[in-house]
DNA sequence: TTGTTTGCAAACCTTTTGCACGTTA
DNA sequence: TAACGTGCAAAAGGTTTGCAAACAA
């Protein structure tokens, strides 16, 4: 699965459920189909501006609140104030993250023995569950070494 | 391990770092020490005034935010705009969250083999991982009840 | 007494909404 | 053309900060 299949996945989603494709969708859907992982909005608002594309602040929020809505984006929340987005296959495989609790950084990662472990508990549980989300805090590599050596 | 302990287990820590025990501290804590699952800083706050104690919601940020920076405050965050906070045992056992998409009630599990999993998968990631958050999205069984009776 | 904590109000930041204008099908 | 999408500015909601008064040790 490579990440422009995303974007004709999501263009297509928009339109086959009777959306227009106007120029800040458009503009959107370009850049996170770039994207491996989470980026803020104001990251995309900014980076589109970057681009020329002037988007407004408000017309990301919207776009991703519908691909939200459509499960093609997914919400992370990585715990300094504020959100990111990230593009999703549904039902396609999917990632967790890790982040470093001394530079923020956000390292994505896949795990099949904790997709298993969340699989049954999800069958363990009363719950239907459709979802769910993982976060790994901690120190990356880099800044554990800079630790390590003051 | 019962939640007075957790009670007893604040008070020391924040004693113990030169901390002073002022009023509101005092009164944030003695309500968490009652409460096993997570809480709004509003609900918090309501609560303590509803009891006749007048904590500002600025107080209740500043208590939980001491606790959390001490591993005795959890802070989660179910997908709603604003976060859920909760006491915890540095080291203890710890539980998780499942949260209902339609009516947005939340639920505490634990799972052994979900921590196995992220106990190896820690160890697998060069990160140094010091903590970790679950969160599961679904129906509850009462609303799915409900959704299947219609 | 002296530095810490507190409540209030104002500031801040992210996200949402109202609205007039531009665009898509 | 008629409905939908967009940008801007204002509003909203949660959280943080500045400050003078109250308080704990």
């Amino acid at each position: 699965m490579t990440t422009s299949d995303w974007g004709a996945l999501a263009r297509r989603a928009l339109v086959g459920s009777g959306h227009r494709l106007g120029g800040a969708r458009e503009a959107v859907v370009r850049l996170l189909s770039r994207q491996h992982c989470c980026l803020s909005a104001q990251e995309i608002s900014d980076r589109l501006r970057s681009e020329g594309s002037s988007v407004g602040i408000a017309s990301v929020y919207r776009t991703l609140d519908l691909l939200h809505g459509m499960g093609l984006v997914q919400r992370v929340d990585v715990g300094e104030g504020g959100h990111r987005y990230e593009p999703v296959v549904p039902g396609g495989e999917h990632h967790h993250h890790a982040v470093c609790q001394s530079c923020g950084k956000v390292t994505a990662f896949e795990d099949r023995r904790l997709e298993d472990a969340i699989d049954r508990l999800s069958k363990r549980l009363g719950h239907g569950v459709v979802g769910h989300d993982v976060l790994l805090r901690g120190t990356c590599t880099r800044c554990e070494g800079r630790s390590r050596a003051a």
